[in-house]
DNA sequence: TAAAAATACTCCATAGGTATTTTAT
DNA sequence: ATAAAATACCTATGGAGTATTTTTA
């Protein structure tokens, strides 16, 4: 039983002569009849009463029709849907991406993807950076964004951005008063410092930066949620650092964001996928949409890749 | 998308070798090979992540697996349904045949065909003789057991045997002490006589044969089921008449039962089906039953069918 | 007699095999 | 260096077309 005779046979059995199933199947009608002809030899039985004159289901044809109906639209079915993933038409993106990134800029890369593959489903994780890891490792998601994990034999880490810490403080701080186009970390901790509390990526990041640099952090109070933080700091309740990348967020809470430095403190934010697992199309899609959105770290991750493939 | 590249995909798939699932499908590698690029290029991508040393899924192949698992199996059960249908190993009898026959000798022509075909199911409709020829009519059912019903454009009466009627008495009454072998209408007529009520194909046929024969009936009973007259002569009720095929079960119900004359009643009993309609192979099979069961028929039924058809 | 299916015959596409090359570990 | 997939090339089967025959209403 091949998808031709089965073609033939529902063509024949819709039109009930072979001349006309012809017509629809494009193909001859001695070719119809050679299909029908193989088919039922191949099902050891006729499938049609035919004389010349006139074409009719036999029992067993009338029981094999809505079989074979179906047969092939499961068929052509599964055919469309694996044609319309590879061509982007429907598929899935499974991400996970840290708070600040998926809570900041986020939205607008998703914005953007969807405007282009509008069928593609996206489900988004958004959850702290370790976990944005584990994810990616055990194959949850096909694509984290998240700091860069280091060098993992399993995992690709590409950079995206490279982002930095700034202060946010109240508007009309006396810190503010001269102007300044920074300020250092030292004269942050003379405020009362409101910080995000353990476990949280940020948090992590930022400690180990400011030993590395011999700085504590002397905390007056702690938050889990970066928009508390951003909250209380507008309430004039304290100072904060926060990742540059939820400076909009900030500003549109009421704080003031200025520049820290003394140090500078940079983290490498970038997308990370398994080694040797290819990604499926529409997750290349999203992380080709991600890459020409942040093209200035395009070259010293090509670089990156180059070395680990 | 082909059968084979199907099987070949799934084939792979399972294996994650390209040699081993051609021992599996009984093909080469390069086959295989071939096979599963052709797949690919007519879905438009990659199915599999493969270098000469590995062979693994991608997001896409993962997701066809499964679907292209169950067209397969799909395909395959079609196929396997169809082909027991014709070697009758699977199937369905629908037929129609009139209470004296269902009662009286279909059961050991089911038995019989059952022996042979066990696993076909079969659908006895047990209604009264113009209820068999309508429900072969309109295609109920493909075949119907019960009296000739005479030249039809539509359909095809074949003959089985010649019933006659029997006179059934109760043991040791008068009409029996002879030890005759056979009775006269015209003798029963002097008893009480018990019948079956209309609408009853039977007593339909009985009133027809006897007007002709010039006698009518003084009924003194009636009943509607063929055991109930059968219980009310062993009773010593009165006497009856019934057709032959019943003999059995009356002796059964404690009847003594002697052929009757003057005139012998006969009626055509036979099979009834479509005409232009072919059979079903599992009815097929059960009309070749009948007709082995009932050979000194064959011959005229035979020619009669050349006749028609 | 005419219309439609079956058959005959030819040709070409393609699937499959063998031999060989390429590639990754 | 080796094992496994890809490629090259050839052959043969079978599917599709045209022309023709057969059949039945």
């Amino acid at each position: 039983m091949t998808l031709k005779q089965l073609r033939a046979f529902v063509a024949v059995a819709r039109t009930l002569s072979f001349a006309e199933a012809g017509t629809l199947v494009h193909l001859s009608q001695p070719a119809l009849s050679l299909a029908v002809k193989n088919l039922e030899e191949s099902l050891g039985g006729r499938l049609f009463q035919r004389s010349t004159r006139q074409v009719s289901l036999t029992p067993e044809g009338r029981a094999f029709f809505p079989l074979a109906r179906r047969l092939l639209s499961d068929w052509e079915h599964a055919e469309d849907d694996m044609r319309q993933r590879f061509s982007l038409g429907r598929g899935r993106v499974a991400l996970a991406a840290m708070p600040t990134f998926a809570g900041n800029l986020l939205p607008g890369v998703l914005a953007a993807f969807r405007r282009q593959f509008p069928e593609i489903t996206i489900e988004v994780n958004d959850v702290i950076a370790e976990e944005v890891v584990e994810r990616v490792t055990d194959g949850r998601v096909e694509l984290g964004i998240s700091f860069d994990p280091g060098v993992r034999e399993d995992l690709i880490f590409e950079l995206l951005f490279e982002d930095r810490y700034i202060a946010i403080l109240p508007p009309g701080h006396t810190l503010l008063q001269s102007n300044p186009r920074h300020i250092d970390w030292a004269q942050l901790h003379k405020e009362d410092f409101i910080t995000l509390q353990r476990p949280s990526g940020v948090r992590h990041m930022l400690e180990q930066r400011l030993a590395e640099a011999g700085l504590g952090l002397a905390v007056a109070f702690e938050t889990h949620q970066l928009v508390t933080c951003g909250r209380m700091v507008a309430e004039g309740l304290g100072v904060s650092a926060v990742p540059a990348m939820s400076a909009g967020q900030m500003t549109a809470l009421g704080c003031h964001c200025i520049p820290l430095e003394g140090p500078v403190i940079h983290q490498k934010v970038g997308v990370i996928r398994r080694r040797r697992h290819e990604l499926s199309v529409a997750v290349q899609a999203m992380l080709d949409t991600l890459r020409a959105r942040y093209p200035n770290a395009a070259l010293a991750s090509d670089q990156r890749e180059g070395v680990s493939n």
